[in-house]
DNA sequence: TCTGATTTGATGCGGCGGCATCGATCGGCA
DNA sequence: TGCCGATCGATGCCGCCGCATCAAATCAGA
């Protein structure tokens, strides 16, 4: 391991800090908004996406922990967004389903976290800047 | 408000993806060699770099929320890695100091966190890359 | 100088995440 | 068929975070 270049500590600490910045931003859009937490609207919207599926699905589509994912689940259902039915053809796993309820509060969702992806992102770069960082950032990832 | 380009939904996936999988990496190089975690590196290194400095400093130059400062100094100062003393004309303050022992530490988590760094950066984009991605986070930010 | 507003840092409480583990079920293989 | 390892999802425990609030000290203005 050699020590890293400046610029890439100097691109690290941007990364991370910009990284952040916007998930503060979304935070705080959603919260002042009163509506449910960020990490319900990517499971909300994958149901929209792809229709129901089962828990071990969208945990690799959203690579969230296992544990994780199950409590949220808890917490949409008592919520009445989504409903957990028991798999037929395999009673360990679930189906979850999206709710109309939960599609509404989606669809709530999305003015607020748009207005945050658009002071982060829209307002900040010209169109080919932004094609420019979303090829770098797929790279990184 | 209008709905955000399709490219500027792209990027801030990206940016949001990648932020956190370097975040991970990261955290998981920190545990795997029995270190500190992540948040504990940048205040040692501000310690490091800056001196000694009141909570509500370090909470400026960190972005750091209070409350959270407040007790990450308590775990950090009960793991002997800074003091934390009264401050000579504000009795209300106090004055963090590195201890030998939290500079040593600091240096200990260096190589991992390095680690971290070059395999999500240095190792994935050329350094022209870099410097271009250092400049849009940076307007991101 | 006295008083009220502001700054500084701590903390009780509830919620969420990480870790390990558990119970139930499934699938493969002799 | 019977058994064993693998998979699926839940949960107890603990630690950290976010929020609201508090007490102490300081500062500013009449």
């Amino acid at each position: 391991m050699t020590k890293p270049a400046a610029i890439t500590l100097l691109a690290w600490d941007r990364l991370l800090g910009a990284g952040a910045r916007a998930l503060r931003a979304a935070r705080a859009e959603l919260k002042r908004a009163g509506l449910p937490p960020l990490e319900w609207y990517d499971i909300l919207v994958a149901l929209e996406r792809r229709g129901a599926m089962r828990p071990r699905d969208l945990q690799g589509v959203l690579g969230i922990e296992q544990y994780n994912l199950s409590r949220l689940l808890s917490r949409m259902e008592r919520a009445g967004l989504v409903t957990v039915a028991p798999c037929p053809g395999d009673a360990r796993g679930q189906i979850v389903t999206l709710t109309p309820a939960g599609a509404q509060r989606r669809a709530a969702m999305w003015p607020a976290y748009a207005a945050a992806i658009h002071g982060s992102i829209e307002a900040r770069l010209e169109p080919d800047e932004r094609i420019q960082l979303a090829g770098m950032l797929e790279r990184v990832a």
